[in-house]
DNA sequence: GACTTATTAAACATTGTGTTGTATATATAT
DNA sequence: ATATATATACAACACAATGTTTAATAAGTC
């Protein structure tokens, strides 16, 4: 899996500039975060945090990737019982490694968040949904694509909610909620 | 309707500030964007930048207001075959109007967009729907907030989409597609 | 025409930016 | 273990943007 060796140094300079900013996103907008600030509080040197990121926004953007690439890994390692479609457990799985790693989800999708991380969380599932609408329910590409987005993006916005309002509840009655709506949406086609 | 009289050296201000920040926006992202800038493109002076907003953020955010209240004033003055629901006409309107002022909807809702932004498109016609779900469905109110955020957002997904890549399909298309969509899922309860 | 107020220009201290050179520390490979 | 490579530390740099203040001027209002 992991095939670069990485500099241990390397390692624990991303990691502390990484917990740093993560830690201040918590506190204020990013756009109010200056590279200095960062770098103070990871006591790390702000030539270094150069040779890494460009700036604070390049640093999320690599956090959100990693986040990203993280739970398509979790997911393709889990045996579902249909690996065509998206079934419950499969949301299950997801909404699970969204509360595991809820500190970090919700500075991503609150007001510091990015629209294009909430994009790329939505196309995690997306290949399977599209190719399952279009060949079983015949549903023509385009609308699929319009349907698609709708719950994809519906979807973020629930996660949103959820881990920022409702985390308490259990995540088997969020997927089952999300599946409910969109399969009895689906079956209207 | 307008009750505070306006000097007209500060319509003419905000109005030149706003148009070149809007055209900065097209080509660059919002943190890449200075006050500098702003105000060279709009000679205008910087300290009078200053006397009407405290950043690009703040500026953009006084953009936004003005579009979602502009987006409720047109709606109130509409009359629509159900005003206490979501109709398709009601829906209509407001992918038209999104429509007429697309220049701006895709720059806010694009990657300089503001994920509050998306919250505030989405409380447009928040209480319609909770009050008509809860009353004649018999949808709790915890699970209406939930199936309200979920329909929301990806309405404002859909939306986002349609501006970009569709803009020529028609608005009851768009319209009936997420009345569609919803209404079906809706029933399931 | 008298008034009020917004904008301007200039100057200012402050802060952050992005880059550079050299020295040092740490990692990897033989 | 030693040699080599390289990431980091540190200090210094020129530059740009920030946010505020001043007095003068312009343009608005009544």
């Amino acid at each position: 899996m992991k095939s670069e060796k990485i500099d241990r140094r390397v390692k624990y300079t991303k990691m502390v500039l990484k917990e740093s900013f993560i830690n201040l996103l918590k506190s204020k907008h990013i756009s109010k975060i200056s590279i200095k600030e960062i770098c103070d509080d990871a006591d790390i040197n702000r030539a270094t945090f150069y040779a890494h990121y460009s700036d604070q926004y390049d640093l999320r953007g690599k956090i959100e990737e990693e986040l990203i690439s993280d739970i398509k890994e979790y997911l393709e390692n889990g045996s579902f019982n249909d690996p065509d479609n998206v079934s419950l457990d499969m949301l299950v799985k997801i909404f699970e490694y969204l509360k595991k790693n809820a500190e970090l989800c919700i500075v991503l999708l609150g007001d510091s968040g990015d629209i294009n991380f909430q994009k790329q969380v939505m196309m995690i599932v997306r290949e399977q949904c599209i190719s399952a609408w279009t060949s079983s329910k015949s549903i023509n590409p385009v609308d699929a694509e319009f349907i698609y987005t709708f719950y994809a993006i519906g979807s973020v916005g629930i996660i949103q909610k959820w881990l920022m309002e409702d985390i308490e509840k259990p995540a088997i009655e969020m997927a089952s909620l999300i599946l409910k709506l969109a399969n009895s949406g689906i079956s209207a086609f």
